[in-house]
DNA sequence: TTGTGTTTTATTGCCTCC
DNA sequence: GGAGGCAATAAAACACAA
C-alpha cells in the first residue's frame, strides 16, 4: 500500500509548517522540501504551484485557497492557516507537465533515482512523481486501448465487406445452379420419354442412325435428346469425353449416350452460355455418375461424397 | 452563475517480485 | 515483509454550454 505506508503527501503536507520535513525526513528526499526562501533557488520549476514549494501560500485572513493552491504570491505566512484550511489537490503546472511528458516519452518507467532526480528538478515529491507516471501510464494504456480496437474494427468492417461479398456472390451462383439443375431435369425427363417412345415402337435404332446422320450434316434434330447433355457439359471450358467412357458407349448403343453432342447445337443455347461463363466444369459431373435418376430434382448431389457433398453444399436453396 | 461532463491528482486495496 | 505496479475510485480542478 503505497498511499499508506510511503508518504501520504497532501495529508501530510496540510499538518507541516512551511520550513519543517515530514515525518520521513532523515531520507535524502529532504532537500526537496524546500522553504519558501530556498525553493526557487535550486529548480526553475519550484514555483508558485508547486505542491512542495511554500513560496505562494496564501496568506490573508479569509481566503478559501489552501497553500496548494498558491496562485497569488502575497504570501504573508500565517501558520496557523497550515492547520486550518483543507487539504485540496493542485495540478502540476504546464512546465512540470511539459517536463514530466518529456521524460515519459523517454521510459514509462520510472526507477527510483529517475523518480528522485525528476523531483528535484520539478520542485515535486518523489511520490508525486511516481503517481504521475503511474496515472500516465494509465492514460497511456487507454488510448493504446482505442488504438486498438479502432484497428480492430477496421479489421472487422473490411472482413465483413468481404463476407457479404462472398454472399452475394454465393447467392448468384445458387441461382445458376438451380436454374441449371432443373433445366438439366427437364431435359432428362424429354430425354426418357423420347427413348422410350421409340422403344416402344421399336424403332429405336433407325432413329439413333437418323439422329446422328441429321446431326452430322449440321441439320440439326428438333428432337436432340443429346442436347440437354451438350448443353450443359460440352463447351470450350469442359472436358470433351476424352476418356473413352462415352465414346465407347456411343459404340455400344448405350441408349444413354446416343450422340456426340453437337457444337453447332450448343452455341445456340443460351443456357450453355451460363454454364460457361459462370460455372466451372466441375460442379456438373455426368449425370450416371451421381445416380442423377435418384435425386430429387433439384438436389445437390455433384458426385461429393455423403459427408462432403453436406459440408460443401450445406447451404440450401 | 450554475449545472454538468471531463481531466487531473491522489488514495486505497490487491497483487507480484525479490 | 517491504517496495512498487496496477485497477478502481474519490475528489478537486477545469471547461463549457445554457
Amino acid at each position: 500500500m503505497v498511499g499508506g505506508t510511503v508518504f501520504s503527501a497532501a495529508s501530510s503536507l496540510t499538518t507541516l509548517l512551511p520550513n519543517q520535513t515530514p515525518a520521513s525526513a532523515s531520507q535524502p528526499l529532504d532537500s526537496i522540501f524546500h522553504s519558501s526562501s530556498s525553493s526557487s533557488s535550486s529548480s526553475p520549476f519550484l514555483g508558485s504551484r508547486s505542491i512542495v514549494s511554500f513560496g505562494g501560500v496564501q496568506g490573508g485572513k479569509g481566503c478559501k485557497e489552501s497553500f496548494f493552491l498558491p496562485y497569488d504570491d502575497n504570501g504573508d505566512e500565517d501558520t496557523d492557516e497550515y492547520f486550518h484550511q483543507p487539504e485540496k489537490k493542485r495540478r502540476l503546472s504546464v512546465e512540470q507537465v511539459q517536463f514530466l511528458e518529456k521524460s515519459f516519452d523517454e521510459e514509462n518507467k520510472l526507477e527510483p533515482e529517475r523518480k528522485i532526480r525528476l523531483a528535484k528538478e520539478l520542485g515535486l515529491q518523489p511520490r508525486q512523481v511516481a503517481i504521475w507516471f503511474q496515472n500516465r501510464r494509465a492514460r497511456w494504456k487507454t488510448k493504446q486501448m482505442e488504438k486498438d480496437y479502432d484497428s480492430l474494427h477496421a479489421c472487422y468492417n473490411d472482413l465483413k465487406a468481404s463476407y457479404d461479398d462472398l454472399l452475394r456472390e454465393k447467392d448468384k451462383l445458387q441461382a445458376e445452379v438451380a436454374k441449371l439443375s432443373e433445366k438439366v431435369f427437364e431435359r432428362e425427363k424429354l430425354e426418357e420419354g423420347n427413348l422410350y417412345r421409340a422403344e416402344t415402337k421399336g424403332f429405336q435404332e433407325p432413329l439413333q442412325k437418323s439422329m446422328i446422320d441429321s446431326a452430322s450434316e449440321g441439320e440439326g434434330s428438333k428432337v436432340d435428346i443429346s442436347s440437354a447433355k451438350s448443353d450443359m457439359f460440352d463447351s470450350s471450358e469442359s472436358p470433351r469425353y476424352t476418356d473413352g467412357v462415352h465414346s465407347a458407349l456411343l459404340e455400344t448403343g448405350d441408349s444413354s449416350y446416343v450422340f456426340e453432342p453437337d457444337q453447332s447445337d450448343v452455341s445456340q443455347d443460351e443456357g450453355d452460355n451460363l454454364s460457361k461463363t459462370l460455372l466451372p466444369h466441375y460442379m456438373f459431373p455426368k449425370l450416371e455418375d451421381v445416380g442423377y435418376s435418384d435425386q430429387p430434382h433439384n438436389s445437390c448431389h455433384f458426385g461429393f461424397p455423403e459427408e462432403e457433398d453436406q459440408a460443401i453444399w450445406s447451404w440450401s436453396y
